[in-house]
DNA sequence: ATAAGCTTAGTCAAGTGTGACTATTCTGAA
DNA sequence: TTCAGAATAGTCACACTTGACTAAGCTTAT
């Protein structure tokens, strides 16, 4: 929950928002970044008006039904400064939730394996391609996406290398048990 | 949630279990790289049964209260490997949550932006001298164990980089604003 | 023999997250 | 002008997760 109070609240610092605007601006700038979703968001702005980290005033624009627009408070600049240097100074194993197929994945014939493997390369590829197309514009945002770049660089790298582990092995297998047979 | 599944599914495929078995296992081995907590996996056994993938049966062994033992159902069995092509031929971008943190850090001063990252590369080389010490040993959970690697090293040294970027242009900042001191 | 503390085995209330949905307003093409 | 679809602005029920707790048995040093 935390990183993403500190997600709200950074933005909120920049400037005061309603709700909507926020989802805008994190769907469209910080999809490959963050993963609060918009009822997350909503809760959360709503808990953190609770805590008294922001206040909300109603606001309301032509026949528009009225919006939240929410602001940080003194005391939630304070607590988004120290959340900002508690996150910033501490780095937790990446562990992506994926690592658990990656264990089991002798359970599949090698032939599947490899499909799946390639399968899941491509997307890494794609992944990277979209990245790489990123405008190189929001210096603040910037870090962030070039962190990201590297963590899926060197994915692709080693599971490229897996692959490769794999064609061979199992290359090497298929024409020894050839082998094999035309020996016996 | 598919994720925690495939690892419970996977675990007991190869041998059936009872819950706090299981637990002792993820906790003992499996820390690094899965975030599966036990309450989440009790309430998972309990879904997993719910819905005809795994049965369980009560078991007792001398006064010890009775345990539930549970094993993959054959309609199990063909989830899981459902579920492994699916999760293996998946790639989702790595995202941390605490990409965040990066995005705001020039909320802090330079000098406290610096001691904030130096303790965070700290953090992943003792990461990173943990997973070394690890044997060698799992087959199957070694290809997770070094991925893991990988990553961890793929952010420690990008991170490096960012750092020495950061110290250099405060010194020259400092040395300029000197130089511009003396010159007025 | 016994109190302190570890291991076994699990539960629960409270917190957190989200797919699917509602409801209104605006926009532009036929 | 009008109808379809996009944009605006959110809400809700449900599912998932977890820190803290329970409660019994076992170990061992005094």
């Amino acid at each position: 929950m935390d990183h993403h109070a500190l997600l709200l609240l950074g933005l909120l610092k920049n400037q005061a928002q309603h709700g909507y605007q926020l989802n805008d601006f994190i769907e469209k700038n910080l999809a490959r970044i963050t993963d609060l979703k918009k009822p997350t968001a909503y809760a959360l702005l709503e808990r953190l008006r609770e805590s008294g980290l922001v206040e909300a005033k109603l606001e309301q624009e032509g026949n528009r039904p009225p919006r939240k627009v929410y602001a940080l408070t003194q005391t939630g600049e304070v607590e988004f400064l120290d959340l900002l240097r508690v996150e910033l100074s501490h780095a937790e194993p990446i562990s992506s939730p994926d690592s658990a197929a990656l264990m089991f994945m002798t359970q599949l014939e090698p032939l599947e394996r490899i499909k799946c493997l390639e399968t899941r390369l491509e997307q890494l590829k794609t992944h990277i391609a979209n990245l790489e197309r990123v405008p190189v514009h929001k210096s603040a945002v910037n870090l962030a996406l070039e962190r990201q770049m590297v963590l899926l660089k060197a994915d692709h790298d080693w599971l490229e290398g897996v692959l490769q582990n794999l064609k061979t092995t199992h290359k090497t297998r298929v024409s020894k048990s050839k082998a094999s047979l035309k020996g016996s």
